[in-house]
DNA sequence: CTTGGAATAGGATGAGCAAC
DNA sequence: GTTGCTCATCCTATTCCAAG
């Protein structure tokens, strides 16, 4: 007799005594071998993939040889998922080992078309079903069964009445399968062993028996390991949640008793995420290690994986909803400033699964805008019709694979590659400060790219070379002018009054403000010369007139006009750079100064306007008509075009 | 057999609402 | 404006398991 030879994709293998047994099996397997993972399609390794297809061929071999029930085997594969998979359960229970059973529940996949599931062949499984990431989560009720086998019964009844009625209910999946869990855990760890009768003769209901005793009780401990701190708040108001759910699903009386308090662990609480959150100093070591790791990215998911940490790290935005943005939730709009924009819809996963859109503030706006473009420009070369991740924005490509994105490991995945870089900062979006860290992001996102040698060095290195950049390198972009605001302030004469001139006067200095009354050769612009001497041997530029524009409000060469455009400069210097700074400026580690700075220009501008409405009340009023229909006057065009990283 | 990524258990959390 | 409380997940350390 002839023997029978499979070709693999790397070897061969002799199936004679299997296709003795049954030649339908052969076929099967033969079908089985030739779909897209045992050919190695997906960049597996070929070697490893044909062991893997050697190890089902063992598997077939051990159960024909071993299973009581491989009879019907004769007829090939289908016989694995016969009468509600008996086969495949009896597998499960058999001596069979591990490696063997999980390649041979692939081949089974494979040929049935759908995943073998792990609640088809294992019993006493509570199955969850997650719509978005098409994904099974179990709880295993065999310990509950073996304890309380009726109030089990009676739980397992519970999961399919909720999951049918889920969509009626205003919370999800996720919370249901959190609520299981710890009502296992409540049961399991402090009914059983006090009630284990009363729960076994009356079920659930025993809970509201006899005047609520077990209930009452239950809350007791629960308060009383609270107090003792056995377990923290949250875990007990956890649980109260749970048990109040539980009573109200079985058709039962909650009581208020044994209320456990919040206050005095939010106090505590409010103190600690204050510590929780990153200082500069450790954010710019983060970012810098960041923005190397990208320039060294090779792979497409080290790759967008660290522009997620990017645009998580300047927005602050929650891990999940993060990963869920679709192409379609960027949307381009159109603002009254008569500057496109873009707006990012996410569904926060919440109450209610209401639409968001975040807030950013002006300067985060235009940075993470160019972010989300450039994941999208990077990723659009994986968006094949056939992914189902073909609409998300986080995609990379892996094994020949489409893959996302996931919540669930994003952040050690991105400690990992921090880590690689010699990054001593641990990753976790939580501690990201409520408004982003996006002005952090700027500082030293910018002197990286100005200094890419750098980039060789360590971190040490930078931070040495950042504060020397630091002093060099001001008034080149607005950010920075927030900084020399102070010096400003104090090195130079400063003016109260205010000068308003009926016409434009073409033999003053034209500003972004208004007018310049200097000649050039006063102490104004020697004490501006003197600070930027630096910067004007690099930029090789001979300046004569001061280009503190910034400060000219307060300076005794300020004129300005009342006229429409002149006022709308002032408007357009107050709503879009004054408020663009603001938005820059840290609020913690001493940086009350600048805001304080900030704050008084701002009043300054409004004196000016006041005094501008007494002699022209039409031009300031038209101005604001201007502003709000074209948005910032255009002289300040310089400060904000430069502001995106 | 070793390694590293994925699943899970268990604990943690911030927003929002109502009553004061 | 403050306090008390609930909702609806979110995060992470540990365990498990697949790939090579």
């Amino acid at each position: 007799m002839s023997e029978v030879i499979l070709e693999l994709p790397v070897g061969n293998a002799n199936i004679t005594d299997l296709f003795h047994f049954s030649p339908a099996l052969v076929d099967d397997l033969k079908k089985i071998l030739a779909s897209e993972r045992y050919q190695g399609e997906k960049g597996h390794n070929l070697r490893s993939i044909s062991a893997r297809f050697r190890v089902v061929l063992t598997a077939c071999r051990f159960i024909i040889a071993n299973d009581t029930n491989s009879g019907p085997l004769t007829q090939g594969f289908s016989a694995f998922v016969k009468n509600h998979y008996a086969l495949v359960k009896s597998i499960y229970k058999s001596e069979i080992r591990k490696e063997l059973r999980n390649e041979l529940w692939y081949a089974i996949g494979i040929y049935t078309g759908r995943p073998l599931l792990k609640h088809d062949y294992q019993s006493d499984l509570w199955a969850f079903y997650f719509k978005g990431q098409d994904a099974w989560r179990h709880i295993d009720s065999a310990d509950l069964k073996a304890a309380m086998p009726k109030v089990n019964a009676e739980m397992t009844n519970l999961l399919s009445s909720e999951t049918e009625l889920l969509p009626q209910k205003s919370y999800s999946m996720e919370t249901l399968h959190t609520r299981f869990s710890k009502a296992k855990r409540l049961l399991l760890e402090r009914l059983a062993p006090q009630f284990n009768d009363e729960l076994e003769e009356y079920g659930l209901q025993a809970l509201s028996v006899d005047n609520n005793r077990i209930q009452k009780s239950l809350f007791q401990a629960i308060q009383s390991d609270v107090q003792q701190k056995v377990i923290s708040l949250r875990t007990g108001t956890g649980y109260f949640e749970v048990i109040r759910w539980l009573m109200e699903v079985t058709g039962q009386v909650v009581v208020d008793a044994y209320r456990i308090s919040m206050q005095r662990y939010q106090t505590h609480a409010k103190r600690e995420s204050l510590e929780k959150t990153y200082s500069d100093s450790e954010l710019m070591e983060l970012v810098f290690h960041l923005e190397k790791a990208i320039e060294q990215a090779k792979e497409s998911k080290s790759l967008i994986t660290l522009h997620f940490a990017k645009i998580q790290l300047k927005t602050c935005w929650n891990t999940a909803p993060m990963c869920a943005i679709e192409l379609s939730d960027i949307k381009e709009i159109e603002l009254p400033t008569s500057k496109k924009t873009m707006v990012i819809m996410l569904q926060k996963a919440r109450k209610g699964y209401d639409i968001d859109t975040y807030q950013l503030d002006g300067r985060a706006v235009n940075s993470v805008m160019q972010d989300l473009l450039q994941v999208k420009v990077l990723t659009e070369q994986y968006r094949g019709s056939k992914s189902r991740f073909k609409s998300l924005l986080f995609v990379y490509e892996e094994y020949g694979e489409i893959g996302c994105v996931k919540g669930t490991n994003v952040t050690s995945y991105i400690n990992s590659l921090l880590e690689q870089q010699g990054c001593r900062v641990r990753y976790n979006s939580q501690r990201i400060r409520k408004s982003g860290a996006n002005y952090i992001y700027r500082e030293v996102a910018k002197d990286l790219r100005k200094y890419k040698k750098r980039m060789r060095h360590s971190y040490s290195t930078f931070i040495q070379h950042y504060k020397q950049v630091g002093e060099a390198g001001t008034q080149t972009t607005l950010g920075e002018a927030v900084q020399t605001m102070q010096s400003y302030f104090t090195g130079r004469e400063i003016s109260s009054d205010i000068i308003i001139i009926d016409k434009d006067d073409d033999v003053l200095q034209q500003t972004p403000t208004g007018l310049c009354a200097s000649k050039g050769n006063d102490i104004e612009a020697l004490q501006y010369h003197k600070e930027h001497r630096l910067l004007h041997k690099d930029n090789g530029r001979e300046a004569t007139w001061c280009s503190d524009y910034l400060a000219c409000i307060w300076c005794k060469y300020f004129r300005t006009v009342a006229d429409l455009d002149h006022v709308w400069q002032l408007l357009s210097y107050r709503d879009y750079v004054l408020a663009d700074m603001g938005a820059s400026v840290s609020n913690l580690e001493g940086n009350e100064q600048q805001t304080e700075a900030i704050e008084i220009l701002k009043n300054r501008v409004n004196d000016i306007l006041c005094q501008l409405a007494n002699r022209d009340q039409k031009a300031v009023e038209q101005a604001q008509e201007m502003q709000r229909n074209q948005g910032m006057h255009p002289f300040w065009s310089f400060a904000i075009s430069t502001v995106t990283v």
